[in-house]
DNA sequence: TGTACATCAGTGAACGCGCGTTCACTGATGTAC
DNA sequence: TGTACATCAGTGAACGCGCGTTCACTGATGTAC
């Protein structure tokens, strides 16, 4: 195997860890040295802990907001006008994730899984820099839903919106252990296409479920 | 405000602390000094941090188990060898976990966002810990899942069960954020019942979107 | 009723450890004149 | 072509800090005789 570069290795080593444990449970001393780098290398090429966790996201994010929002100017484009239907904005999303070249080491199920724990386990700094640097896509992608959807009323959407977001993002962040359970216990080998191949049918028949009605019930009771 | 004793005041300060910033980044003395305890006193009642956040979850998780299990009971009881529903399962699960009083002095929303915590960063010892103590409940769950959805294929029910599953842990884990937003924006003071009942339309149609078949593609693009 | 001892909640200070970061340094390569 | 200096990737060792944990201790309450 061709040696890769001190940075290419920090990120790769940074990225699987990460995945693995969490970001305040890997250390830069571990990061350092199943990489085979300096110890000093990472604050000499990034310059601190935070600036290389952003790195690790900025390295698959850039390019894949980028991919994200040309696929995005073709659909509305292929139709021009007329209302997109849900499932292809979904599609849309589902494969920008699956036909992007990955700019890592590691395969697309370790990203789907730092992405998820980026996102329920990332306090402060990190979720701004998420929302600063890639808000404009994700809220490009939530007008196309709300257009694909716009017989549900706002409340309704804003929260099945989340609710797919959640399948989204738990079933990517537990992939690996998920699809090992799923080959012990059916003898299925899951490729992460499948499994999203899977979500798709699932939360768009979630989305156009019929609406609750929310009985109004003792508000003394319970909490607000 | 009546003084409550060291042990649950340590319990509540910790179960709020852990749930708005996670188990690592939450030290002892963070706890100890919000609680106004002692510092060692963690370790005089709990023996370690590892037994404290287990506690945190007993405190909760025991009761709650132990309520869902009796629910269990009544429900199969009401339909003695008929088929259940999927939607009573389900409404079973969510009457126990919005009617069950708190045994701590935070809501019901705070907990739920621990949950979540739990399951998407737990490492090791947690996941045992919660396997081992709740895992038989869990599984009753599952198999009246399974028992409730008789007409899908083993290994579709196993994926779609873990987007439900997703959809409640995520949707319950940013819950407070996601309320405030619903707030801000549609002007709509949201408690965490309705939010379930949300919830349940959305999962159940998912449960029985139609079944996609898998496209078998070209095995050499893309990841396994 | 009084004395001696045991138990227990709680305390203040210190311990050793692993952490992210810093710093002076090396050695290779490039650039100016 | 040769010399002096600049730039840059990388290094080894140390720094200070916050962490979970430990320990000797206090003071209140309960128990035995």
């Amino acid at each position: 195997m061709a040696q890769l570069d001190t940075v290419s290795r920090i990120l790769d080593t940074a990225e699987m860890l990460f995945a693995e444990k969490g970001f305040a449970e890997t250390s830069l001393r571990t990061i350092t040295s199943k990489a085979k780098v300096n110890l000093a290398a990472v604050n000499y090429h990034f310059g601190s802990k935070k600036a290389l966790i952003q790195a690790v996201f900025a390295r698959y994010l850039d390019p894949f907001s980028e991919r994200f929002n040309e696929e995005m100017d073709l659909l509305e484009s292929r139709h021009k006008g007329e209302e997109i239907p849900l499932n292809a904005v979904l599609e849309t999303l589902t494969t920008t994730v699956i036909t992007m070249p990955s700019p890592t080491r590691n395969g697309l199920s370790v990203f789907m899984r730092l992405l998820g724990l980026a996102y329920t386990q990332a306090q402060g700094h990190m979720r701004r820099y998420l929302q600063e640097q890639y808000g404009s896509v994700f809220y490009r992608f939530t007008a196309m839903v709300r257009n694909a959807s716009s017989d549900l009323p706002d409340v309704e959407r804003f929260w099945r919106l989340h609710f797919m977001l959640g399948s989204a993002v738990f079933t990517m962040s537990s992939l690996d252990a998920l699809k090992d359970i799923a080959e012990q216990d059916f003898n299925e080998q899951t490729r992460v296409r499948d499994v999203v191949q899977r979500l798709i049918p699932f939360v768009s028949a979630g989305m156009s479920a019929p609406i609750p009605d929310l009985a109004v019930s003792d508000p003394a009771s319970g909490e607000g």
